[in-house]
DNA sequence: TCATTGCACTTGTTATTTGCAAGTAATATT
DNA sequence: AATATTACTTGCAAATAACAAGTGCAATGA
Protein backbone atom coordinates (compact mmCIF):
# COMPACT_ATOMS: atom_id res chain seq x y z
CA UNK A 1 0.00 0.00 0.00
CA UNK A 2 1.49 3.22 -0.93
CA UNK A 3 2.08 5.78 1.98
CA UNK A 4 1.09 8.69 0.63
CA UNK A 5 0.86 12.15 2.56
CA UNK A 6 -3.01 12.42 3.13
CA UNK A 7 -3.44 16.02 2.77
CA UNK A 8 -1.48 19.17 2.52
CA UNK A 9 -2.47 21.45 5.82
CA UNK A 10 -0.68 24.33 4.88
CA UNK A 11 -3.28 27.49 5.13
CA UNK A 12 -5.62 24.72 7.32
CA UNK A 13 -9.64 25.09 5.93
CA UNK A 14 -10.57 23.52 9.21
CA UNK A 15 -8.49 25.36 10.98
CA UNK A 16 -9.73 28.78 9.27
CA UNK A 17 -13.42 27.46 9.83
CA UNK A 18 -12.73 27.22 13.39
CA UNK A 19 -11.69 30.64 13.50
CA UNK A 20 -14.70 31.79 11.64
CA UNK A 21 -17.66 29.95 13.44
CA UNK A 22 -16.71 27.03 15.73
CA UNK A 23 -18.50 28.69 18.40
CA UNK A 24 -21.63 27.47 20.43
CA UNK A 25 -23.53 31.23 19.89
CA UNK A 26 -22.24 31.12 16.46
CA UNK A 27 -24.04 28.24 15.54
CA UNK A 28 -26.92 29.35 17.11
CA UNK A 29 -26.90 32.73 15.49
CA UNK A 30 -26.47 30.65 11.82
CA UNK A 31 -29.00 28.31 12.75
CA UNK A 32 -31.57 31.47 13.71
CA UNK A 33 -30.57 33.45 10.65
CA UNK A 34 -30.31 30.68 7.83
CA UNK A 35 -33.06 28.54 9.12
CA UNK A 36 -35.31 30.81 11.42
CA UNK A 37 -35.25 34.36 9.18
CA UNK A 38 -33.94 35.77 12.25
CA UNK A 39 -32.73 39.37 10.96
CA UNK A 40 -32.70 41.77 13.85
CA UNK A 41 -31.07 42.03 17.22
CA UNK A 42 -33.65 41.86 19.50
CA UNK A 43 -34.61 38.29 17.79
CA UNK A 44 -31.46 37.09 18.40
CA UNK A 45 -31.78 38.35 21.46
CA UNK A 46 -35.20 36.84 22.11
CA UNK A 47 -34.93 33.64 20.93
CA UNK A 48 -34.90 31.81 23.95
CA UNK A 49 -31.16 30.23 24.04
CA UNK A 50 -30.07 32.82 26.63
CA UNK A 51 -27.22 34.72 24.81
CA UNK A 52 -26.16 37.64 26.61
CA UNK A 53 -26.08 40.86 24.83
CA UNK A 54 -22.18 41.63 24.81
CA UNK A 55 -22.00 38.11 23.52
CA UNK A 56 -24.34 38.55 20.68
CA UNK A 57 -22.90 42.14 19.82
CA UNK A 58 -19.56 40.70 19.46
CA UNK A 59 -20.47 37.39 17.12
CA UNK A 60 -22.15 39.98 15.24
CA UNK A 61 -19.33 42.31 14.69
CA UNK A 62 -17.26 39.41 14.20
CA UNK A 63 -19.68 37.66 11.56
CA UNK A 64 -19.26 41.29 10.12
CA UNK A 65 -15.54 41.31 9.64
CA UNK A 66 -15.68 37.60 7.64
CA UNK A 67 -18.27 38.44 5.87
CA UNK A 68 -20.77 36.43 6.51
CA UNK A 69 -23.29 39.17 7.40
CA UNK A 70 -24.10 42.86 6.67
CA UNK A 71 -25.34 45.23 9.06
CA UNK A 72 -28.11 47.32 7.94
CA UNK A 73 -29.80 50.16 9.00
CA UNK A 74 -33.89 50.03 9.21
CA UNK A 75 -35.25 52.15 6.91
CA UNK A 76 -38.31 53.40 9.00
CA UNK A 77 -36.96 52.79 11.84
CA UNK A 78 -33.27 53.82 11.53
CA UNK A 79 -32.27 53.42 15.01
CA UNK A 80 -32.92 49.47 14.39
CA UNK A 81 -30.17 47.34 12.34
CA UNK A 82 -30.43 43.83 10.97
CA UNK A 83 -28.30 41.98 9.88
CA UNK A 84 -28.27 40.01 6.07
CA UNK A 85 -26.61 36.88 5.34
CA UNK A 86 -24.37 36.80 2.71
CA UNK A 87 -23.07 34.49 -0.21
CA UNK A 88 -20.59 33.36 1.74
CA UNK A 89 -23.18 32.26 4.83
CA UNK A 90 -25.78 31.14 2.21
CA UNK A 91 -22.89 28.45 1.20
CA UNK A 92 -22.32 27.70 4.95
CA UNK A 93 -26.26 25.62 4.43
CA UNK A 94 -24.74 22.52 2.53
CA UNK A 95 -22.57 22.28 5.79
CA UNK A 96 -25.47 22.85 8.68
CA UNK A 97 -28.08 20.90 6.68
CA UNK A 98 -25.07 18.23 6.99
CA UNK A 99 -25.16 18.87 11.01
CA UNK A 100 -28.91 18.38 10.94
CA UNK A 101 -28.83 15.13 9.15
CA UNK A 102 -25.84 13.86 11.22
CA UNK A 103 -27.83 14.67 14.75
CA UNK A 104 -31.07 13.22 13.73
CA UNK A 105 -28.86 10.51 13.29
CA UNK A 106 -27.11 10.12 16.34
CA UNK A 107 -29.06 12.34 18.92
CA UNK A 108 -32.18 10.34 20.83
CA UNK A 109 -33.56 14.03 22.19
CA UNK A 110 -33.20 15.85 18.47
CA UNK A 111 -36.59 16.35 16.48
CA UNK A 112 -36.22 17.32 12.86
CA UNK A 113 -39.55 17.51 11.08
CA UNK A 114 -39.82 14.23 8.93
CA UNK A 115 -40.56 15.36 5.56
CA UNK A 116 -37.56 17.63 5.79
CA UNK A 117 -34.89 15.08 6.93
CA UNK A 118 -36.46 12.46 4.23
CA UNK A 119 -36.26 15.10 1.57
CA UNK A 120 -32.74 15.89 2.26
CA UNK A 121 -31.99 12.46 2.28
CA UNK A 122 -33.43 11.49 -1.18
CA UNK A 123 -32.11 14.44 -2.60
CA UNK A 124 -29.58 16.83 -0.80
CA UNK A 125 -28.55 19.20 -3.53
CA UNK A 126 -32.48 20.40 -4.12
CA UNK A 127 -33.43 20.63 -0.56
CA UNK A 128 -29.84 22.80 0.00
CA UNK A 129 -31.09 24.69 -3.40
CA UNK A 130 -34.75 25.28 -1.31
CA UNK A 131 -33.07 26.16 1.56
CA UNK A 132 -30.77 28.89 0.01
CA UNK A 133 -33.66 29.99 -2.02
CA UNK A 134 -36.15 30.85 0.68
CA UNK A 135 -33.17 32.76 2.50
CA UNK A 136 -33.21 34.99 -0.80
CA UNK A 137 -37.14 35.59 -0.66
CA UNK A 138 -36.98 36.37 3.05
CA UNK A 139 -34.25 39.25 2.33
CA UNK A 140 -36.25 40.91 0.22
CA UNK A 141 -38.83 41.44 2.44
CA UNK A 142 -37.13 41.64 5.85
CA UNK A 143 -40.16 42.90 8.60
CA UNK A 144 -39.44 42.70 12.25
CA UNK A 145 -41.17 39.39 13.02
CA UNK A 146 -42.60 40.45 16.67
CA UNK B 1 -47.03 32.58 -0.05
CA UNK B 2 -48.20 30.58 2.71
CA UNK B 3 -46.52 31.46 6.23
CA UNK B 4 -45.11 27.87 7.42
CA UNK B 5 -43.39 27.30 10.50
CA UNK B 6 -39.39 26.54 9.11
CA UNK B 7 -38.79 24.17 11.35
CA UNK B 8 -39.41 22.53 14.94
CA UNK B 9 -36.57 23.11 17.16
CA UNK B 10 -37.65 21.16 20.15
CA UNK B 11 -34.53 18.39 20.41
CA UNK B 12 -33.07 21.47 18.20
CA UNK B 13 -30.14 19.07 16.03
CA UNK B 14 -27.58 22.39 15.99
CA UNK B 15 -27.87 22.70 19.76
CA UNK B 16 -26.69 19.15 20.25
CA UNK B 17 -24.02 19.62 17.40
CA UNK B 18 -22.69 22.57 19.25
CA UNK B 19 -23.05 21.05 22.59
CA UNK B 20 -20.31 17.87 20.79
CA UNK B 21 -18.14 19.51 18.51
CA UNK B 22 -18.07 23.50 18.15
CA UNK B 23 -15.16 24.25 19.42
CA UNK B 24 -12.02 25.17 18.26
CA UNK B 25 -9.93 22.62 19.89
CA UNK B 26 -12.62 20.46 18.93
CA UNK B 27 -12.87 20.85 14.94
CA UNK B 28 -8.61 20.60 15.14
CA UNK B 29 -8.57 17.30 17.08
CA UNK B 30 -11.69 16.21 14.53
CA UNK B 31 -9.42 16.60 11.80
CA UNK B 32 -6.48 14.98 12.79
CA UNK B 33 -8.35 12.00 13.96
CA UNK B 34 -10.38 12.35 10.36
CA UNK B 35 -8.17 13.09 7.57
CA UNK B 36 -4.52 13.10 9.49
CA UNK B 37 -4.82 9.80 11.03
CA UNK B 38 -3.80 10.60 14.54
CA UNK B 39 -4.56 7.90 16.94
CA UNK B 40 -1.82 8.46 20.28
CA UNK B 41 -2.08 10.89 22.66
CA UNK B 42 1.78 12.39 21.72
CA UNK B 43 0.08 12.30 17.99
CA UNK B 44 -2.51 15.22 18.97
CA UNK B 45 -0.12 17.03 21.58
CA UNK B 46 2.64 17.34 18.51
CA UNK B 47 0.97 18.58 16.03
CA UNK B 48 2.17 21.78 15.93
CA UNK B 49 -1.32 23.70 16.98
CA UNK B 50 -0.44 24.38 20.15
CA UNK B 51 -2.72 22.50 22.21
CA UNK B 52 -2.01 22.23 25.71
CA UNK B 53 -2.23 18.97 27.91
CA UNK B 54 -5.55 19.71 30.14
CA UNK B 55 -7.60 20.75 26.95
CA UNK B 56 -6.21 17.75 24.92
CA UNK B 57 -7.13 15.85 27.58
CA UNK B 58 -10.52 17.42 27.67
CA UNK B 59 -11.47 17.19 24.76
CA UNK B 60 -10.61 13.70 24.14
CA UNK B 61 -12.45 12.02 27.71
CA UNK B 62 -15.65 14.59 26.33
CA UNK B 63 -15.07 12.79 23.02
CA UNK B 64 -15.44 9.45 24.73
CA UNK B 65 -18.32 10.44 26.51
CA UNK B 66 -20.28 11.45 23.80
CA UNK B 67 -19.30 8.87 21.57
CA UNK B 68 -17.21 10.02 18.76
CA UNK B 69 -13.64 8.19 20.28
CA UNK B 70 -13.25 4.74 22.27
CA UNK B 71 -9.98 4.69 24.13
CA UNK B 72 -7.50 2.15 24.09
CA UNK B 73 -4.58 0.62 25.35
CA UNK B 74 -1.86 0.10 23.38
CA UNK B 75 -0.95 -3.88 22.89
CA UNK B 76 3.00 -3.87 23.41
CA UNK B 77 2.99 -0.48 25.20
CA UNK B 78 0.84 -0.80 28.05
CA UNK B 79 0.64 2.79 29.22
CA UNK B 80 0.22 4.36 25.95
CA UNK B 81 -3.38 5.06 24.69
CA UNK B 82 -5.07 6.02 21.45
CA UNK B 83 -8.28 6.66 20.47
CA UNK B 84 -10.33 5.39 17.22
CA UNK B 85 -13.14 7.16 15.59
CA UNK B 86 -16.45 5.74 15.99
CA UNK B 87 -19.12 5.55 13.28
CA UNK B 88 -20.49 8.00 14.77
CA UNK B 89 -17.32 10.01 13.98
CA UNK B 90 -16.91 8.67 10.57
CA UNK B 91 -20.23 10.46 9.87
CA UNK B 92 -19.11 13.27 10.53
CA UNK B 93 -17.00 13.15 7.27
CA UNK B 94 -19.56 14.50 4.93
CA UNK B 95 -19.69 17.57 7.68
CA UNK B 96 -15.97 18.41 7.35
CA UNK B 97 -15.58 17.60 3.58
CA UNK B 98 -18.33 20.11 3.22
CA UNK B 99 -15.89 22.75 5.52
CA UNK B 100 -13.16 22.35 3.49
CA UNK B 101 -14.98 23.09 0.67
CA UNK B 102 -16.31 25.79 1.77
CA UNK B 103 -13.36 27.27 3.24
CA UNK B 104 -11.36 26.60 -0.22
CA UNK B 105 -13.84 28.63 -1.69
CA UNK B 106 -14.16 31.99 0.76
CA UNK B 107 -10.82 31.94 2.02
CA UNK B 108 -7.63 32.93 0.25
CA UNK B 109 -4.80 31.87 2.20
CA UNK B 110 -6.40 28.33 2.52
CA UNK B 111 -4.47 25.49 0.10
CA UNK B 112 -6.50 22.18 -0.51
CA UNK B 113 -4.65 19.83 -2.43
CA UNK B 114 -6.34 20.41 -6.04
CA UNK B 115 -7.60 17.02 -6.87
CA UNK B 116 -8.76 16.21 -3.89
CA UNK B 117 -11.28 19.58 -3.88
CA UNK B 118 -11.57 18.55 -7.54
CA UNK B 119 -12.87 15.28 -7.15
CA UNK B 120 -14.86 16.00 -3.89
CA UNK B 121 -16.94 18.68 -6.29
CA UNK B 122 -17.30 15.93 -8.64
CA UNK B 123 -18.75 13.37 -6.83
CA UNK B 124 -19.31 13.90 -3.15
CA UNK B 125 -20.92 10.41 -2.37
CA UNK B 126 -17.38 8.44 -3.94
CA UNK B 127 -15.09 11.34 -1.86
CA UNK B 128 -16.72 10.75 1.21
CA UNK B 129 -16.95 6.90 1.02
CA UNK B 130 -12.99 6.58 -0.17
CA UNK B 131 -11.66 8.62 3.21
CA UNK B 132 -14.01 6.63 5.64
CA UNK B 133 -12.87 3.85 3.68
CA UNK B 134 -9.26 5.12 4.63
CA UNK B 135 -9.95 5.32 8.35
CA UNK B 136 -11.44 1.54 8.05
CA UNK B 137 -7.91 0.61 6.82
CA UNK B 138 -6.57 2.55 9.00
CA UNK B 139 -8.02 1.28 12.14
CA UNK B 140 -7.24 -2.13 11.37
CA UNK B 141 -3.52 -1.06 11.32
CA UNK B 142 -3.31 1.61 14.63
CA UNK B 143 0.71 1.99 14.86
CA UNK B 144 2.63 4.66 16.13
CA UNK B 145 3.65 6.85 13.06
CA UNK B 146 6.91 8.62 14.60
C1' DT C 1 18.01 -3.39 41.37
C1' DC C 2 17.48 1.11 41.06
C1' DA C 3 17.61 5.08 38.60
C1' DT C 4 15.93 7.06 33.92
C1' DT C 5 12.86 8.08 30.45
C1' DG C 6 8.52 8.67 28.26
C1' DC C 7 3.69 8.74 28.41
C1' DA C 8 -0.76 10.23 29.93
C1' DC C 9 -2.61 12.64 32.52
C1' DT C 10 -3.53 16.02 37.17
C1' DT C 11 -3.08 19.81 39.83
C1' DG C 12 -2.19 24.64 40.78
C1' DT C 13 -2.02 29.19 39.38
C1' DT C 14 -2.75 32.78 36.19
C1' DA C 15 -5.27 34.82 32.38
C1' DT C 16 -9.27 35.23 29.68
C1' DT C 17 -14.07 34.86 28.70
C1' DT C 18 -18.73 34.93 29.98
C1' DG C 19 -22.95 36.76 31.44
C1' DC C 20 -26.00 39.40 34.13
C1' DA C 21 -27.13 44.12 35.52
C1' DA C 22 -27.10 48.70 34.86
C1' DG C 23 -26.29 52.56 31.97
C1' DT C 24 -26.29 55.35 27.56
C1' DA C 25 -27.12 57.50 23.18
C1' DA C 26 -30.11 57.78 19.32
C1' DT C 27 -34.36 57.69 17.54
C1' DA C 28 -39.76 56.88 17.90
C1' DT C 29 -43.96 57.33 19.83
C1' DT C 30 -47.60 59.60 22.41
C1' DA D 1 -41.99 67.45 25.88
C1' DA D 2 -41.98 63.23 28.12
C1' DT D 3 -41.70 58.41 27.72
C1' DA D 4 -40.42 54.19 25.34
C1' DT D 5 -37.68 51.35 22.41
C1' DT D 6 -33.52 49.85 20.24
C1' DA D 7 -28.92 48.62 20.06
C1' DC D 8 -25.58 48.62 22.15
C1' DT D 9 -21.61 49.63 26.07
C1' DT D 10 -19.59 49.29 30.56
C1' DG D 11 -18.59 47.21 35.08
C1' DC D 12 -17.82 43.47 37.73
C1' DA D 13 -18.37 38.80 39.75
C1' DA D 14 -18.19 34.10 38.35
C1' DA D 15 -16.98 30.59 35.34
C1' DT D 16 -13.85 28.81 32.08
C1' DA D 17 -9.48 28.12 29.69
C1' DA D 18 -4.64 27.96 29.36
C1' DC D 19 0.03 27.33 30.58
C1' DA D 20 3.39 25.26 33.67
C1' DA D 21 4.77 22.21 36.86
C1' DG D 22 4.04 17.92 39.11
C1' DT D 23 2.35 12.96 39.58
C1' DG D 24 2.02 8.03 38.88
C1' DC D 25 3.06 4.24 36.15
C1' DA D 26 5.33 1.16 32.92
C1' DA D 27 9.19 0.00 30.25
C1' DT D 28 13.79 0.11 29.36
C1' DG D 29 18.98 0.73 30.66
C1' DA D 30 23.28 0.31 33.71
Amino acid sequence: MSKKEPMNWNGCPIRYAASVFADRWNFIILRDVLFKGRRYYGDFLDAGEGISTNILADRLSKFEVSGILTRHQDAKKRSRIYYLPTQKSLELIPIFLSIIDWAERHDQQTEVPEDFIRSYRKDADKTIADTQQLIALANEQVTNIH
